[in-house]
DNA sequence: CCGAGTGAGTAGACACTGTCTACGCGCGGC
DNA sequence: GCCGCGCGTAGACAGTGTCTACTCACTCGG
């Protein structure tokens, strides 16, 4: 038993974001994730009541990606705090727009509305490392608000650029110099070098 | 014959429009929308060919009460040029925050990118609206460039906002605050009154 | 040693969805 | 007067999420 000795949940959730990186977020069907883990569609149930229960599971998974990308991203970058804003947010987008279809079930409405997804668990943790970070670059900022409008900015930019409303409105290419514009805004021109 | 002389096509958009209101999107099905309508499941497809022309057709209404809302908002607005990009930009995020079912629809990715519903009859003509409005508060700014972020940074700030991530992350309960500052951030200092 | 209990997964039903196709019905033009 | 045809109906089909009845292997207490 190679694989199989794993709990049938941690095979579903991989199946599932298996599925929903190679056909999107439609595909991500409760039968068809049973089918890929080779176990009929009625056996979910017993770890997952619902079906929406089984998508917040995966979208944890994705929560957890996007923090170990951010993590590695701060890593690297060995400049001061405006820097690892700036990391950051560009680890941000970069996640969204990799992983369009994980970033979109992350986000959706009504799993974030069914407290099921808790936000305690899942964006909190970045956020108030973001929110310390900026303190850190502009100590006489309102650090929790400029982190929030920043989130914002960032998760707008993201959608938008996704689905090329920007790029038809503005007639940008370059998203890095949008992504540029936007930490001007909110944290000033930068004395980052 | 008060209602039932106007065109079944117009009818079934109305039924669609007041249904998602009511009762959100998941709600907004062709079966159920043609059953409001009066008619059986089979007829809507005599005008719309499939499920998503027809969500296209309700999502373009709303673009269109948008757009209404927007020059009425901007007509009442007897300020300076930066009042009244905050005068649209107010009107934006009512209207999200309203209506949220719509606007949901409106920015629903497969709509958007199955090109149905095509940018430059809904939210461009918006958009250069804004970049107007803009040019004209500030002459040196690159205005399609500040127009795009500050739609971006709207739209996150409606979204965010409407599934209260903002308010557990930030603590903040006042949305008009979160909005000057996104238009400090991308306007600069208000010299608006 | 063995039989009861139990936990995990199966199989089928149900109501619902979107799509497709065959069918009528009523009305206007020749 | 009849034909055609636009418009809407009715039913079938595959697929979905949920629920329930069932099987079956495995453990554990006597």
């Amino acid at each position: 038993m190679t694989e199989s000795d794993t709990s049938l949940r941690d095979r579903l959730v991989d199946a599932g974001v298996e599925l929903l990186a190679a056909e999107g977020l439609q595909a991500l069907t409760l039968r068809e994730i049973a089918r890929r883990t080779g176990v009929s569609h009625g056996a979910p149930r017993r770890y997952f009541p619902t079906h929406l229960e089984l998508l917040s599971a995966i979208a944890r998974r994705g929560f957890a990606d996007l923090a170990e990308r951010a993590r590695q991203a701060l890593d690297r970058e060995t400049g001061g705090a405006r820097a690892r804003v700036a990391a950051l947010a560009g680890a941000y987008l970069e996640f969204a727009l990799e992983q369009p279809g994980m970033y979109e079930l992350m986000f959706r409405h009504d799993l974030l509305e069914s407290g099921r997804l808790g936000l305690r668990e899942t964006s909190l943790p970045l956020f108030s490392l973001l929110t310390g970070l900026i303190a850190a670059a502009d100590p006489g900022a309102d650090a929790p608000r400029v982190a929030g409008v920043l989130w914002a900015n960032l998760h707008g930019l993201a959608q938008l650029w996704r689905w090329r409303s920007l790029q038809l409105a503005t007639g940008e290419e370059d998203l890095a110099a949008l992504l540029e514009t936007v930490l001007v805004a909110h944290l000033g021109p930068g004395g980052g070098r």
